[in-house]
DNA sequence: AGCTTTCGTTCGTCAAGTCGAACGGATGGA
DNA sequence: TCCATCCGTTCGACTTGACGAACGAAAGCT
C-alpha cells in the first residue's frame, strides 16, 4: 500500500482537505505527552508498539499473525509502518499480545520522571492565576490509588516492591522529601513531582517537619 | 526509551485466544466488564460510544464529520453499527470529540466526598512519623490523570463538565481553596481532600496565594 | 552437502472502508 | 407560500486494507 514514508501526509483522496484531519491529541488526558500528531505519526507509533510488544512476548511475526488470526503479510506491513489498520485488526493483535488495546496506541512511558514545580505541560487558564499541569496521563488500564502522605523527618521509609507493573507518582505538597528508587532518590520541594517504578525498592523520606505529599499508586 | 515496561506486565505468552479472531478482551484490565466479544460486538460498542459522545458534545453528524475531516456518510455508517473503522478514522473522531481514544472502545459507565486532613483510613507505619491515607481506591478500569494545580486567589475557575463518568479528586497541598460542584463547593485547607463528579459543572478557586493542589481526574 | 522448517517480505486479488453526491425530511426565514 | 439550510441516510466510484501464495534468506536437522 504505498507507504507514506514519512513524507507528506498522503492522506487519501481528499485533495482539498478542508477540515484537515490532523489530530492533535484527543483531550488532555488522552495519550500523554507524546501526543501522536498526524495520521502518519499515529501509524508509526502503532507499528512501533506492535513490534515492541511482539518482541517482548517473544513471538515471531508468523506466530503472532497466526494467534491473532490475521495474515502475516498484514502484520508485516503494519510493522513496516504502512497502512492504517482497522480496529478489528488492532484488537485482534491486542488480544494475541495480551496487551490492552490502548497500549498499542499510547507511546511508551519513561521510567523515572521528575517534573519540577513550574515545569511540565501547563494548561493556563485565561486568567493567569490558575495553572494546571498534567503530570501523568492515563496509561492504558492503569488503576490508581490515591494516598495522602504526612511524614516527619526521621527514618527513611523503604517500601518493599509492590507487584510488577506498579508505578508510583509522588507530588509533594509541602515540606521537602527524598523519594524515588532506593538507588537514586530525588529530592523534592513543594510542587515537585516524580514517578518511578513501584516494583523495585524505593524510599520516601521527609526532610522537613510537616511534609505533605500525594502518592498515586498505579498498578497496571 | 524502550519501555522497560515498567515492570512486567503480566505476562507474555498467555496464549489465550489462540485461533481466530474473536477477541475476548485484551489483557486484564482491558475493557472492563463489558468485554466486547467478537468483532461485531466491538463495532456495536464503538458505534454506541461515538453516538453517545457526539450527543454529549451536542454535535450533529455533519458537524462532527466536518470537524473530524471524515465524510459524514462514513460517520453515518459507523453510528449505524456498520463497518470496521480504521484507527485513523477513529482517532480523528476522538480528536474532534475531545475524547481519549480508548474511551470510544471501552464500554460506558458515575457524589461529593471530603476527607479532612487527619481523617480517613490511615495506614501508619511502624514509625509514627509516617502516615499514608488512602483517599480513593481504584475503581476497576478507571483511568486517572494526575494534575498539579497552582492557583492564586482571584476569579473562580469554572470547569466545563467533562465526559460522563468523570470524577475529580482534589487534594490540597498548600494554601486554601474552594473546590467542588458549582452548587456546593467545599473549602479546603492543606491536606484536605474532596472528590466530586467531573461531569457536572464544578469550580476551583484559590483563597490564598500560592495555593497548590493535586487533581486526579478519573475517567472511567 | 542436501533437505526441511521458519523467518520476514513482496505481489496480485478480493473485499471493504471511505469518499462525494444526491436524496427526502425537518426547520426557519422572507 | 416558497425558498434556503440543515439534518441524517443511501448510492456508486474509488481507494485501500486484508488475504493467500510465492519469494529469498537463515537456521536446524539427517
Amino acid at each position: 500500500m504505498t507507504v507514506n514514508d514519512d513524507g507528506a501526509d498522503p492522506q487519501s483522496g481528499t485533495p482539498d482537505t478542508p477540515g484537515t484531519r490532523t489530530p492533535g491529541t484527543p483531550s488532555l488526558g488522552a495519550s500523554g505527552p507524546g501526543s501522536p500528531g498526524s495520521g502518519s505519526e499515529l501509524i508509526g507509533l502503532i507499528s512501533a508498539s506492535i513490534r515492541r510488544e511482539r518482541e517482548r512476548a517473544g513471538l515471531s511475526m508468523a506466530e503472532l499473525a497466526r494467534r491473532a488470526g490475521i495474515a502475516k503479510s498484514t502484520l508485516s506491513q503494519l510493522e513496516a509502518g504502512a497502512g492504517n489498520p482497522s480496529v478489528e485488526t488492532l484488537w485482534a493483535l491486542g488480544v494475541a499480545l495480551d496487551v490492552p488495546f490502548s497500549r498499542l496506541i499510547d507511546p511508551p512511558r519513561p521510567v523515572v520522571r521528575v517534573i519540577r514545580a513550574g515545569e511540565g505541560p501547563v494548561t493556563h487558564s485565561e486568567r493567569a492565576d490558575y495553572a494546571a499541569t498534567l503530570l501523568a496521563s492515563c496509561p492504558p488500564n492503569a488503576r490508581r490509588d490515591i494516598y495522602r502522605i504526612e511524614a516527619q523527618p526521621g527514618e527513611t521509609r523503604a517500601s518493599d516492591p509492590h507487584m510488577p507493573g506498579t508505578v508510583e507518582h509522588v507530588l509533594l505538597g509541602a515540606g521537602r522529601a527524598l523519594a524515588g528508587p532506593t538507588g537514586a532518590p530525588v529530592e523534592l520541594g513543594p510542587g515537585d513531582y516524580v514517578s518511578y517504578p513501584g516494583d523495585a525498592p524505593h524510599v520516601f523520606r521527609a526532610l522537613e517537619p510537616g511534609t505533605l505529599a500525594v502518592i498515586v499508586m498505579e498498578h497496571v
